[in-house]
DNA sequence: GCCCCATAATTCAGGTCTTGTACCAAGGCC
DNA sequence: GGCCTTGGTACAAGACCTGAATTATGGGGC
């Protein structure tokens, strides 16, 4: 059963707007005959929309390129201060925003400190407000211009009847954010889960660009994982699906720090690693620089070679589950472990992945850092935008 | 990055076409203000449309039934008789046939025994058509009136550019089934692996039926899933998604017949659980009885309850991973664990599922038998014929 | 038995959309 | 300068959906 089309007429438009304006965006600068050809829409058509587009100020012409005996082709590109977009990484010991205009290219941002076990969502949100004041300040870009707020948070994201954020890390429990925000902004919120919005990073703009089915993997003081099937973020019935990290993983296993018993984040999350090579608990900052120093520790070595090991079991689950046609391998554990040990780590996938499916896969690292976390929530309002190309929201 | 639409005009009249045969087929006996209630579109068009179905002869009126006080309303239905479709199960032992009207009502089968070693293509494609001539002598069915021919194989099924399988324990690798089968008639083939077909059964007319992001669980001898997301069967890059029996389950665990080391599959197939139990290797039926006596059997317990913890731990990881609404235990053994240890097998998978996913799905057991893959091959055909809602092929 | 009402379904005019064809634009090449 | 090639646009034709008005069909009140 696929999906029940819609049956509107005059959607045909908008449907073909938003394609044209979609591929227009990822294809940079293309003519209105690459349109044509690209979405397989006549060129009539095509000018016809384009026009549209135009007279919105949405598109721009671009200058022409000579073309061997001919007219040059117009080249049309999406105006990149048509809107611009707030991405916000609401991380657990900060909160990050960054403005962007539509080609992504950040134009301000700002950084607030969250103070441990000071995590009440009025001091989110005051950051958030006073943040979006400051960048908009600093870019010279006012309220109306900015076509949403994306905003990736630590926990799980219901975006079902309306937003409500969870977050056990924060002791959020049903937070209602888009509500909490709308009090002192006008501007739409959009909101999901950080890992899922640093894989989209990586989708649009990272490792994961071309392909359609891809698992993304985020290794960092825990593990979680973005999946992404048909070119879009697959969230389950309930916006928790990719909890990889609490895959089981050894029965009867080592404890997690979620209750549970044998999760794969016991064996391959940073502080697991850590804890097993007999270092204490270490605040954030100094567990980057304490694995990184593992990994040139020859004494580490059976503990890396154990991580590794655990780590190649759970990206050949993903495998033998999702067949899919890229693993990205991120978060800031995943890019150490992986610069290092990238052979390794395929090796041990290939032990316990079936050979099929193995052999339609590429492991490859992530091209993004942390910081893609509010690129990718900014990617939300975008994909909005796209989808809707500018119509305005309840329309 | 959603569906990129398709943007035509006419193909607009095709989608609503589609949408509302659809919903008169799931929906067995509406009216046409049902229709327009449901799917969104005017009456208008609904009544153009269903004059257009009618005028096909794939939709007839059934009746009227009054409404307090009005005209009556006249119920719409597909007419069950206007194609057939079959559906081709081929297992390890038979090749089973069934030929079905569009409502899924049985009208003739035949069954082939495969004699062990004997699995060559050109064997299992002899016995394809001398069914199809067979059940369409019995049912009194033209070739011409079948709409085409569903296929569940036990193996891995290539899509791609053509339909081509790989089966192990056949040793098929890529046979090009469509293409041997076109030789003998000129019927549309389909094809699948055989779990994936009696997922899309169960989701069709059993325990799925509803819902929209399901996994399907199959335990038998060997150990698979069928992924279903967004109401449609996940198959991944290259159709092997849904390799759930060959997840690891336990690192440097028991060694498992695909070569591999602490499998699902090693713990909790059929297979393995009557090795566990001290039964040796016993042919395909006597299977089935032994485990049902394990089930009754006191001295059997602790093997089952191990059985039961790595089921649930393998539950567990599909509920974190994929957030279904639903999971279905299906094949044999499952169905015959689930019917003595349901509840246990359901307080296992709570034991390693997170809290919020866990609360969100629920645990039933299949409805229907193996016999369900040969429907379930059915349905694919029903479904391109949805989809297509009566237009020929190159259209 | 007649009239009014409620609900179901169809007809029809109106408007929107895409498309194919013909046409205009802009440069290279001889 | 004329011709060719390629890019882009104008226009009429055709297809489709929708809303409003209309017809169809039966129940209930008087």
């Amino acid at each position: 059963m696929r999906r029940p089309q819609r049956g509107t007429l005059r959607d045909v438009r908008r449907g073909n707007r938003s394609l044209l304006l979609r591929t227009l965006y990822f294809g940079h600068e293309l003519s209105r005959h690459d349109l044509s050809r690209l979405t397989g829409l006549s060129p009539a058509t095509v000018s016809n929309v384009v026009g549209d587009l135009i007279a919105d100020g949405i598109v721009v012409e671009a200058g022409a390129v000579d073309s061997d005996g001919g007219r040059p082709r117009t080249l049309l590109r999406v105006q990149e201060s048509y809107g611009y977009v707030v991405g916000v990484d609401v991380g657990e010991t900060r909160v990050r925003l960054e403005l962007f205009d539509l080609s992504m290219t950040e134009k301000a941002k700002a950084e607030y400190a969250l103070e441990p076990r000071r995590h009440e969502p009025s001091v989110v949100v005051d950051h958030i407000l006073t943040g979006l004041r400051s960048v908009l300040a600093d870019a010279g870009v006012d309220e109306s211009q900015v076509l949403g707020i994306g905003i990736g948070v630590p926990g799980i994201v219901e975006q079902r009847p309306e937003l409500l954020i969870h977050a056990r890390a924060f002791g959020w429990n049903g937070v209602p954010l888009g509500d909490r925000l709308r009090a002192g902004t006008a501007i739409p919120i959009f909101a999901d889960n950080g890992a899922q919005t640093m894989g989209q990073a990586e989708l649009w703009f990272g490792a994961g660009v071309g392909a359609r089915h891809v698992v993304m993997t985020l290794i960092g003081t825990g593990v979680g994982a973005s999946i992404i099937t048909d070119g879009a973020t697959y969230r389950g019935v309930s916006s928790s699906a990719g909890e990889w990290g609490h895959t089981t993983i050894a029965v009867n296993g080592r404890a997690c720090r979620c209750g549970g018993v044998g999760c794969l984040e016991a064996y391959v999350g940073a502080e697991a690693i850590l804890a097993s090579h007999g270092a204490g608990h270490l605040p954030g900052g100094d567990e980057e620089s304490a694995l990184a120093a593992m990994l040139t520790d020859p004494a580490a070595r059976p503990v890396l070679d154990e991580a590794v090991a655990f780590l190649g079991a759970g990206l050949g689950n993903l495998i033998n589950l999702f067949n899919p046609e890229r693993i990205i391998v991120g978060g800031w554990a995943g890019l150490l472990l992986g610069r290092a040990l990238l052979p390794e780590i395929r090796a041990a996938a290939a032990r316990h992945a079936l050979a099929q499916p193995m052999a339609q896969v590429s492991i490859e690292l992530g091209r993004l850092g942390p910081e893609a976390v509010a690129l990718g929530a900014a990617t939300l309002v975008v994909e909005d935008f796209l989808l809707r190309s500018g119509t305005p929201r309840h329309a």
